[in-house]
DNA sequence: AGCGATTATATCGTGTGCGATGTATATGGG
DNA sequence: CCCATATACATCGCACACGATATAATCGCT
C-alpha cells in the first residue's frame, strides 16, 4: 500500500489536532482565571516546582528564551509572578510564584476534574495514550539531538 | 491519590509537546520546499480533494477563516494554489492547486518517509497511536457542540 | 419584490512559537 | 589581569490560532 495519505491517516495531524481540540477545551475555563493555556502549564511547571530559572523552566516546557521571556512579563504584569536577576549570576532570572499565582492551584484542580470528564474519564486509558505520547516525544527528541539540534 | 499533577502527568502537556516536537521535526524538512507546517497540512488536505472552499478546507484541518484566509494568501502569493470566487455562490472561495502546488506531493512522499523513521519505524504501533487520538478528538468535539460550540 | 436572517469570507487585535541576532555577565587559558 | 569564549536572557520579524467584529452575497418568508 503505496498511496499517499489522506490527512485523517496522519499521526502528526492527529497530535495537532488533538492538541488545538483541548487548547479550545481548556480556553473557555481558563479565560475567567485571566490565563491563556501556555500560562497555565507554566503554573503547572511552577506548582511543582518554584522559583526556577528561565532555562530551567524552558527545558520543562520545551519551549526557549524566545517564547518564555515575553510570555513571563505578561504573567509577571498580571501579578501571577515575580522575574528577578540572581544575585550570584547576575545573568540568570529567578522566576517564583506570587500569592496569587500559587492561588490559583486549588481553581485548577476543578479544571482538571471538569477536563478529564470532557475526554471520556477513563483514566487509565488516558494514561496510557500520555506514556505512548511521551515515548515518542523522547524519541523525537533523540532524534533531534543526533543530528545537532 | 488526589495530589495536584506534575506537568508530564498532564495529558494535554504530552500532546502539547510531542506537536512542537513533530512540527520541529518538519520544520527542516519542509523549509527546503519553502513550506510551513501549517502549510503543508493544507497541501495534504487539497492534494487528497482539490479545489474546495475555504469552509470544507476549514473542516478538515479545524482551522476557522481568520486562521486560513491570510495562511491561503500567502500561498497563493508563493504560486502553491489559486483562490477564485465561485460563480454560482458568489460569497464562497475556491481553493485550487497550482502545477507548483500538486508538484510538491513528490516530494512530500520522501519527506513521509524520513519522519516515519525518525518516529522509530513501527507503523502499526504509530497507526495505533493515531487512531486513539482521533478517538479522543471526536470525542472533545462531540462535548464541544454539546456545550453550544 | 422587499427585507431580515443566514452564510461565506475577511479583518483586527492579542498571544504564542521560533529562527536569527543582540547584549550582558561569567569563565578560563595564557 | 586580559581577552576569547561560553552562558543566560532579550529583541525582532514572521507565521500561525482564535475571539470579536465586519462585509458581501444568498435565502426565506411574506
Amino acid at each position: 500500500m503505496d498511496r499517499p495519505l489522506n490527512i485523517d491517516e496522519l499521526l502528526c495531524f492527529s497530535v495537532y489536532s488533538v492538541n488545538h481540540a483541548i487548547a479550545r477545551l481548556y480556553r473557555p475555563l481558563l479565560t475567567p482565571l485571566g490565563l491563556t493555556y501556555p500560562q497555565y502549564l507554566v503554573l503547572v511547571a511552577l506548582w511543582d516546582r518554584d522559583k526556577r530559572r528561565v532555562n530551567d523552566l524552558g527545558a520543562d516546557l520545551q519551549l526557549d528564551t524566545n517564547t518564555l521571556t515575553p510570555l513571563l512579563k505578561r504573567m509577571e504584569a498580571a501579578d501571577l509572578l515575580t522575574r528577578q536577576r540572581n544575585p550570584q549570576d547576575e545573568r540568570s532570572l529567578i522566576v517564583a510564584l506570587t500569592d496569587k499565582g500559587r492561588s490559583l492551584q486549588e481553581k485548577a484542580a476543578e479544571l482538571t476534574a471538569c477536563v478529564l470528564e470532557a475526554m471520556g474519564g477513563d483514566v487509565a486509558e488516558l494514561a496510557d495514550l500520555r506514556d505512548r505520547l511521551q515515548t515518542l516525544r523522547d524519541r523525537l527528541e533523540g532524534e533531534e539531538r543526533s543530528r545537532g539540534g
